[in-house]
DNA sequence: TGCGCCCACATTGTTGACAATCGACAATGA
DNA sequence: TCATTGTCGATTGTCAACAATGTGGGCGCA
């Protein structure tokens, strides 16, 4: 006999409520994150509409999802624009992990378990894996993963929801200077120290170690800036770069 | 001469663009979080499209922009509703609350110029006088404003996008809390030692004000709580309140 | 040549109708 | 009596057509 319940046990029932929206926004928002989609780049709906093979309107409000997450800008009648991150932009997104992941080590510190500590060199192991690899992008996937075991260990859902919206920035300025600019991506330093303090008994070190790990990622920002001296207020920015 | 700049600097030029979606967005927000739309309460489009005399399309792009913002809860082919806050998300909000003011004053430490020091003061009296008028709504909105004056002067457009998310949560409880429950709103007292130490020249005396305010805040809840015994998972929701 | 006006085009905003899905209730049969 | 199934109303999802608006190019004119 087959009930709910042995159907669960059995590993079906995963149809994902399938609606439009849904689904085009995600594929946009990969497409946008990995920079598939230049920043700067116009989304015009007719054409995107095409292409997914969907009317304007599930469209519509997908890319409306996307204006709240802060990947998309709309100007009412004239256009939709996928955002450019400013210097000062990416300073705020680095000032901001470094609060956040200070405020989810705090929450999580006292509930790092044996399946955390588990998990959190698996995560290390598999970024290191990635980067000797050679994938720049799967790599900044593994990075990611790995900042953001603290916030699932967090139990802090408040705190997990405001991680995605910065990751998303994250993301999205990470693709972006590496593709724009041909700069390698995560190294394998830096994350040891990082693991160390994690699985470490000193929070304030763990705070220490999270500070200086990302001013070494702005840090990062500013020389390049320094290279290039390009105008600081569109560091990631191209015009009409929109792909099909 | 009048250029857009000029116009811009009178503070006009403040024609509101109109599109209905974001009439619509404002005004439903409003209404959710002055708690004239109860938590829990469902959103029937073709109900509010006839309110507001539209179609249903520009009314549901401002459902999905609610959505995203967290105030509503929409599942596929069945409904959308008002979110409903659990103890659990309030101590979130509390404790992010907390996160996010200690940092604010960081960035904002060393700006703290002879308008911001008048625009604290300014507020505080504001908040002062619509307590004494024994307005609930007005004081609530004012005590956001006082404690919005630090998020505007670090100048971290970030911070402050995430603080109007994390506000818009704590309006709707403290507006739920108390039309619910008829809690008296906020107080005179707690905002005096608030503003002197923002005031001062201790950044660490200002983190420690913040976190015993806002553990102020938090105990008023777990202590109505103990006081009433309900259910921990919904304390302000209720079942199909909507109103018309 | 430079400037301003006007118009056509591209794009977004809005609408009403139609289709798909869900939840609840009634009907059916063991 | 209980479980299962069919049906119905309510609600949301989707579509294609139409209207409103901004933008850029061409034209006339000084």
């Amino acid at each position: 006999m087959l009930n709910s319940e042995t159907i669960q046990a059995q590993g079906l029932g995963r149809l994902p409520k399938s609606t439009f929206r849904a689904h085009i926004a995600e594929q946009l928002r990969a497409a946008i994150l990995s920079g598939e989609i230049a920043p700067g780049a116009q989304i015009v709906e007719t054409a995107l509409a095409g292409l997914f093979q969907v009317s304007r309107g599930p469209l519509r409000e997908a890319l409306r999802q996307l204006v709240e997450e802060g990947l998309l800008i709309t100007v009412p009648y004239t256009g939709t624009h996928v955002i450019t991150l400013s210097v000062d932009d990416v300073r705020e997104i680095h000032s901001m992990r470094v609060t956040l992941e200070c405020m989810a080590f705090e929450q999580a510190w006292d509930k790092r378990d044996a399946a955390f500590r588990a998990e959190l060199q698996r995560r290390h192991a598999a970024l290191i894996a990635t980067i000797d690899e050679g994938d720049d992008r799967a790599a900044i996937l593994a990075e990611l993963e790995l900042h953001g075991l603290v916030y699932e260990a967090s139990g802090h859902r408040l705190l997990q929801r405001t991680w995605s919206s910065l990751r998303g920035r994250l993301q999205l300025y990470w693709a972006a200077h590496h593709r724009a600019h041909a700069i390698r991506g995560p190294r394998r330093d830096g994350h040891e120290s990082y693991v160390a303090a994690a699985l470490g008994d000193s929070l304030e070190a763990m705070r220490a170690e999270i500070t200086s790990h990302m001013q070494r990622g702005g840090q990062q920002t500013e020389k390049f800036l320094q290279d290039h001296r390009q105008d600081t207020r569109s560091m990631t920015g191209m015009k009409r770069g929109k792909t099909t």
